[in-house]
DNA sequence: CGCCCGAAATCCGTATACCGTTGGATAGAT
DNA sequence: ATCTATCCAACGGTATACGGATTTCGGGCG
């Protein structure tokens, strides 16, 4: 996320786009440029220009109906993961190298969050929380290319992310994982968190394409059900 | 680049992309919609969200008076090169390994274009020529993200490209780098291909390290010069 | 009772209009 | 001649309006 300047279009897209790191938006949902408009009291062009943006980053589809968030086929899956797999272990070594103590501090407390809400069954607590963490290594990158490319790949997930947490195996093994980088973390030993890391990786695309895979299939057999509201509520 | 749709919006965008890639605007020059719009014989919205898409992409900055081509930092050709290094020797290994004869006779186009244009001196059409040539392996690439990624982050030099080619010995380095990718193309082998464009990487580097630091230095010298048009020419 | 056809609503794409800001130009003063 | 203050035009941002395509809904016919 970048810098919420001060005109409509950045606010709606800001707000939008943080929605949709939440998982505020299901798939079902429709965004009407119309409707986010009445919501936040603007004219119809900022929010369409917030949607069109959304559109041409690719998290959103345009439908003659409304703008949609969109659906991640399995090769998208294995896409987006071999350039994740590319980008994200080097750039969280480098992190490690670069770390200031307060982002180590809220590394920590991103991971005690987890923990948290982990234990108590939160599982959209704990999607929040794993944004957390991600956010706060991601903020230790010097090259801010490499930091917004990843945080863009990161967020295609995040329709998925919800589902990944539904199997408590794989959810015990995601904590685990995590965990492990976060003590590589807090070690200082970017080649521990590099090494973590992709095999975190190589884990998480499994999780989500075994999620999607089930997803699509209960898809085929029920292929009906449609309509629903935004979800929205900012000023 | 993906498909020209059909809107206006999406003509005028790749349009300007166009123009970009082959460096027919230049960074003096400031792109206003209502002159877009007249030149297209459409109205203001359609040329400026193409506009602002190009913005929320990179391309190009905002200005109070006009949109001009975003000029590189240091910092941003260094963090740049540093994803592209991540990605592009891997990605090409996979086109190495996957191509097929119609790429590869694209690409042997390409490197011949590339040679002729190098004896005759004629760097427009040897830029040109390179954007062949990595949209030829480039098409190779299964992973439509990593293809797309790929291509953005290429087209962010093209404001520096030309300049790399006008020192002799940097020209000549810059033809022998590729040649040595193009015979490892040929041989099918993709280890081969991801060396020798881990190598090209980094020299590519230091050629646009060098060439912008040199025109930083010169605009520090004669801060002045203004003033600038278009360049536009579409239906 | 179901299917087909037509009317209405929905929503995207595009056009036009207005306003505030900013940068430059012009004119006046030193 | 140069510096400064004021004015004006350019341009981006936002609002409103219109048209066309597509989907949905309802009524009539088989």
């Amino acid at each position: 996320m970048l810098r919420p300047n001060e005109n409509l279009v950045d606010v709606v897209y800001f707000d939008l786009r943080l929605k949709l790191q939440r998982s505020e938006i299901s798939t079902s949902d429709r965004l009407v440029d119309t409707e986010i408009a009445a919501l936040n009291g603007i004219s119809r062009m900022p929010a369409r220009e917030a949607l069109l943006r959304l559109v041409s980053e690719g998290y959103l589809v345009g439908t003659t109906r409304g703008f949609a968030v969109r659906e991640l086929s399995l090769e998208d899956i294995s896409g987006l993961f071999e350039v994740r797999r590319q980008l994200e272990p080097r750039a969280a070594a480098s992190a490690a190298r670069d770390m200031s103590a307060t982002v180590e501090e809220e590394l920590t407390a991103a991971m005690m969050r987890i923990r948290r809400s982990f234990a108590g069954g939160d599982m959209r607590e704990l999607a929040a929380a794993n944004v957390d963490f991600r956010n706060a290594w991601l903020r230790a990158v010097r090259n801010r290319h490499m930091a917004a490319t990843i945080s863009r790949f990161m967020d295609y997930f995040q329709s998925v992310r919800l589902g990944t947490f539904a199997d408590p195996s794989t959810a015990q093994q995601y904590l685990d994982g995590l965990s492990h980088i976060h003590e590589a973390f807090l070690a200082h030993d970017p080649l521990a968190v590099q090494d973590r890391m992709t095999l975190f990786m190589f884990a998480a695309e499994e999780a989500y394409l075994s999620v999607r895979r089930r997803q699509l299939e209960a898809a085929q057999m029920k292929p009906s059900s449609r309509r629903g509201k935004t979800g929205k509520g900012t000023a």
